[in-house]
DNA sequence: AGCGTGACGAGTA
DNA sequence: ATACTCGCCACGC
């Protein structure tokens, strides 16, 4: 057995930290794929991307978003229905036009990954 | 081995 | 505000 693959029941250590920095996002709250990668240290956008698009039903996908708020396509009504429950702040759509969905409010949801439990002091 | 594609990001026009 | 380009890295053809 040269070929040497991963076990079936187990994911690549750099899905399983992806998936694990997603578990920690508080509800409320969002981390970019950017900033996923970086606080991973290792990989780019692109990458924690392709975990969570492969992997990322097994955890809260929708607080790892885009940088520029704009929300999942395909799961645009799924999302929100989850950040309205959570109180996820959103950028409400000035325009009076229909079919135009809120975007998060990335200066207030995004989150560094500093404190999962800030006080509010 | 080259090329295109993707749950991306930032910069520029 | 939108549109386009380039950089990034892994995967599939």
């Amino acid at each position: 057995m040269s070929n040497e693959s991963l076990p079936a029941d187990a994911l690549p250590e750099y899905a399983e930290r992806v998936l694990e920095a997603a578990e920690l996002i508080p509800p409320g709250r969002v981390m970019t794929y950017g900033d996923v990668a970086e606080w991973l240290e290792e990989g780019g956008p692109r990458q924690v991307g392709r975990v969570m698009a492969l992997y990322g039903g097994a955890v809260p996908w929708w607080r790892v978003v885009r940088a520029d708020g704009a929300l999942l396509p395909g799961h645009e009504l799924e999302a929100l229905d989850h950040y309205r429950a959570e109180g996820t702040p959103l950028k409400e759509a000035s325009r009076a036009a229909e079919g135009h969905l809120p975007r998060l409010d990335m200066r207030r949801a995004r989150w560094d990954g500093g404190e999962p439990a800030e006080g509010h002091t």
